[in-house]
DNA sequence: TCATCACACATGTATGACAAATTCTCGGAT
DNA sequence: ATCCGAGAATTTGTCATACATGTGTGATGA
């Protein structure tokens, strides 16, 4: 199994193309933020993956080393490979309520990163990624009716405003957050459906009016409309952690 | 050479302590943000790296990777690792003008989230953290009055800044955008005294303004000072690029 | 029932080997 | 002398294996 990576001689960029690290990388990236594994949850071991990706545990460890930094995973010997868990209830509680509010932390400095974003998107956007920010927007709609997880098509959607800025660095960032940039996911359990289904509407439409606003191509209006989305994100998040306080303490 | 890494019990959590990686990569963070090398450079060779630190090459490649992962540097097989250069004059000129700005893109996303950290600083900083930016702004006087760059101490300020804003993640995203912090270090020669001079004494009092308005828990004050000093740094670093202009092209 | 210990498993580090890309060097042809 | 190309040296990419160290778990025995 020496010469595993040996073809792909076009440049394939765009994904994790160029080396098996970077090939890993992404596909454990991707994982994460897509939800596949949730905050706390145990990845595969090294051995596993060496499996499933047919490389040597030189990639996989490089790979990981990689999430590592960027604060995706924590690695503990001997125990396993864990996704961030801001949430104390889920890994061990030795870090009671300093660590409480990190949900809340990675949206107070996605706030300004995203509203500046937003901004630039306005005046910077080229009408493909116009285009690009649309269809994201459809695909939520889509998941809406058909009731499915908005995950990540939210994700997407916000991921395409940074990348029309045209400054690959807010689109970096956006990726290094991991899995709590759509922090409610994992705290919702997928009942209450029209609660949910009213919920998620409300977002579209918080979206809607940022994409309007970047169309026009007006930033000003496209800065208030992200940051009323996100201040409505916080407030809707703080209302979630109340309603788990009061069932579990 | 096998039971290298034995010792080191004692919980040294801080720094890089917790693993070999952890170290070696501190070490070489530190390395690279403080101006050791400068965008452009070549890093020592994984081998040499292997000698300096007394380490197995896993753990530098490791280490080295998830610099890679924080955009710090650029590994090109065959050549050698090489500090992210946004400047096109110092890495062969391919990607021709979409990549000129990179500084600036650097300073654009800066620029609302150490905003932000200014105004949560004025808000939630500690007295312990107060002293600290008051110190790191002594340090920069006395760089100043002994003509000694000051560079490291600008970028210890804005570090203890984000520090005050008790959000790990303020200070995480400034160590993870490297050397393009304070952009203007590798542009200017260390020439013209009385200027540059001049020059320092202008970013200590902007700094004056942002820390004394932390200082009197003034969050609008700090953020609209900080703003003033990051859109100064903006215009003199657009005035720096137009001079480079005028003398290579 | 409960404490203890052994063992399996997981990550941490070291070492050596070979592949592949780049750079350097040197000798030959013009 | 200059240019050029072949090959050597260097450097990163990946693999395989071995051992060290930390964690968890279940069997064992009091």
């Amino acid at each position: 199994m020496r010469g595993e990576g040996v073809a792909m001689q076009g440049k394939d960029r765009g994904r994790g193309s160029g080396s098996l690290v970077s090939r890993v990388g992404e596909s454990l990236r991707q994982a994460i933020l897509s939800g596949q594994y949730a905050a706390g949850d145990k990845l595969p071991s090294e051995h596993e993956l060496t499996e499933t990706h047919s490389v040597s545990r030189t990639v996989v460890r490089e790979a990981v080393a990689a999430l590592r930094s960027d604060g995706l995973v924590e690695v503990r010997q001997g125990a396993g490979i864990f996704v961030i868990s801001p949430d104390p209830a889920l890994s061990g509680r030795k870090v009671d309520k300093a660590r409480v509010a990190s949900d809340l932390e990675v949206l107070e400095i996605r706030t300004p990163v995203e509203i500046e974003a937003a901004g630039l998107a306005a005046l910077r956007r080229s009408p493909a990624q116009e285009e690009a920010i649309f269809e994201c927007h459809r695909k939520i709609l889509h998941c809406i009716e058909t009731d499915q997880s908005i995950r990540e098509a939210d994700l997407e959607l916000h991921v395409a405003i940074a990348e029309a800025t045209n400054n690959p660095l807010f689109k970096h960032f956006l990726e290094s957050q991991g899995s709590a940039i759509i922090p409610q996911s994992r705290l919702v359990p997928e009942t209450r459906t029209a609660e949910q289904t009213a919920y998620r509407k409300l977002i579209h439409r918080e979206h809607e009016a940022i994409i309007v606003a970047i169309s026009d191509r007006d930033d000003q209006a496209a800065r208030n409309a992200m940051r009323e989305h996100l201040v409505g994100s916080q407030a809707r998040y703080r209302n979630l952690l109340k309603d788990l306080r009061s069932f579990t303490s």
